[in-house]
DNA sequence: TATGAATGAGGGTTCATTCAT
DNA sequence: CATGAATGAACCCTCATTCAT
């Protein structure tokens, strides 16, 4: 699991040391996204990683210091955006690109890939945001949704800065996160989904289907969304 | 909510004399909410609900029972289906309809009312489930998902079992939960975003419009629905 | 359970009351021996006495008042040395005066009659002697000690203030002491030992036989008795 | 006793780097004996032994597991068969080899040297078995029970197996614990005993000479002993 | 450098006791 | 008088962290 890793530890030239830093960070992702924070102890991290239970306060001066660095790891590791741009063709039609896009989003977030504890730990992020959030906001969200509101100003016919975009921008994301976010419940109440390839790619088609046909109708009675209501508060 | 235990006391009104009980499941579920079960230490909660350290376990045998309990109180407590249900004028169109229910959905999730918490401790379940998740999915989330489907299956034209209902049912509840579930990154990425009433309305608003277009548009191509790929996993 | 001693609770007029008290000594008498002081909690003798949780505090002002009268109380319960006294065949020879003495403390230390759980109380005490055993050498062994000692003395052909009379005499009630304070070793180095009613009377058979020999063959030789090393340290 | 674990520390040879394992072991022994396993809290056997109040946990994993190992390491310090078998003269007469038991038996439990809580926590074991006793008997007790046994045989002038052995053997052992394990009520009926040396020897002496009139006097009369009640219970 | 024995603050829980009813 | 909810001190244990080796 840590052959993919090493172009960014091969300078100091001590693989074996490094690969306890790249172990200890794989197994801390795992368990920070299945149990949170508080809920995982180092020992247990020290102990699936194979490292001594001082490691952790050796390469990452404590368990902060840790959780922060997987942070930072697993959103190196996630979907780049560029990935994702190059994914797009430019010129093809708007519907197109966002088939791509939703669908790109979608495989990178469920199918259970390298980085499958990355949607978990985010969504921890939500809920209770740390200090690596903003960091995290400014290098790997802001792209991709800047990248998804050219789409949208694409499809809805306007330019990017227009205020409707950012709102139907959130519509698209929503019913992405959706189904990673909530899953617990939705499994409840789906008790036959079972997030294979084919029913993701299905779930894809729909919130795509569905925000194009949003977008569409929505052409042209734009005029609602100039009255932004300030905040005030 | 606090009628099965008032029996004795309430006659006195004496905030200071509510129940114990009562007073550890408000202080309970605030902090719960915000740093999670494992992130908070039940001296807190005691200090906070005024009450001595061993009530915890004098009233919920541990802290575990505590939390269960909290669970159950604040969707006791939360927007009952019978309001919601009372809310919705029966012979409405149904955009109408759907109009209500977003807008009560999204004042009750946002509007920092009574039970403020219940929101961001079900967005907690959803990531760790507890043994909890399950009754409350019974109890709670299945009846006004019901409501909701009722609601679809009317703007879409067909019966409720029809398999497109749960797919734009989720489309609905999506964009309600996502400005609940992702607040955080959405207050980075959209500063001028304070959750004030008239944001939420506006929210709200084009909520309604984006699945209104989506569901008026899917009318009559719902085809591509009835095939839907068994999970094997 | 609380039939045969309200002889001595008569006196008030209480019955229900008083039922409380004894009911809570025997409960308490029972756990103590089982358990020992700090092994018991006040809870369990108040629910196995049927009683209320304040009960103990109420009737005995404390878990320690509780165990100072549950002793006070077995040993009122307890063979009294009147009726050894009484069992003891005054002009028989002074070896069967040895048996029935034998025998009857088997009888009332190892049957297990009403109070069973005296021997083990009083063995807690050997070990932990608590305030209270100072009263119960004087009420009870002692005068039962007493007893032995003339029996013995008759035995050695000596005056009971004899030194050899506390030697044999502590030989006697080691052997019977015994096999009730050893018992779960004994039981495991000998299997087939059930302390049922034959056995024991075959160890008191063994008991009186052994001492029997031992005190008829040291007859005439006592003189090594007469030089005792008075105590220094 | 200390050789497993010095390896490492030997050369340094300071009291206060002695094993920290070591030290807890001394001071639980000691506490234990003294005031029982739920008497006794390890923030005062961390205390005394010079250790931090999570050693506890760390070496023995619990209050239990300390305890467990306390007898362990007790039976191992006491008194070894093997140097029971060495003091004693293999062609000397049986009443000699019975005299340099008792003594020794005698010597090691009384004379307050190093294990001088060895017998206190034993006399708990009797009163309250854990599960360590089984372990205790198999290891330490049966064979120098057996030990007595067959000395007690040859005295008898029988074979080892003879039915007669086992409560002889029994007659002589317990005339040996009654001091230690009756101390405080011994004490109390003789209060010019202060068990100094000499005055153990002279209690050793006398239940030499007792059990030697004992058995030579049942010589040739052991009938009684081959019937021995089943017990039914 | 990497180890693991040792640390100590603080966690949840227990339990004898109290006090208003 | 009897009750049981409530108390708070103290318990055992956990766990991130340290430090000599």
């Amino acid at each position: 699991m840590s052959t993919a890793k090493t172009d960014k530890t091969s300078d100091t030239g001590h693989p074996a040391e490094q690969d306890t830093r790249v172990r200890l960070l794989e197994a801390a992702g795992e368990v920070f996204a299945e149990r949170g924070f508080h809920g995982v102890q180092i020992r247990d991290i020290c102990a699936l990683a194979g490292a001594n239970i001082a490691a952790v306060n050796y390469h990452f001066k404590g368990k902060e210091g840790l959780y922060r660095e997987v942070l930072k790891y697993a959103h190196h590791c996630a979907m780049a955006v560029d990935e994702l741009q190059v994914a797009i063709p430019p010129d093809a039609p708007a519907e197109q690109k966002l088939g791509v896009f939703v669908h790109t989003f979608f495989r990178s977030m469920l199918s259970g890939g390298r980085p499958s504890w990355n949607g978990k730990l985010l969504a921890r992020e939500m809920i209770e945001p740390s200090a690596a959030l903003d960091d995290l906001v400014m290098s790997e969200i802001t792209p991709k949704f800047a990248l998804l509101r050219s789409i949208v100003a694409e499809m809805l016919g306007v330019a990017i800065e227009h205020p409707a975009v950012r709102w139907f921008g959130a519509s698209v994301i929503s019913q992405c996160l959706f189904w990673e976010h909530n899953k617990p419940v939705i499994q409840r109440l789906y008790p036959d989904l079972s997030y294979s390839d084919e029913q993701i790619r299905f779930i894809a088609d729909h919130v795509v289907r569905t925000c194009t046909f949003a977008m569409l109708g929505a052409r042209g009675k734009l005029d609602e969304y100039a009255t932004w209501p300030e905040g005030k508060r």
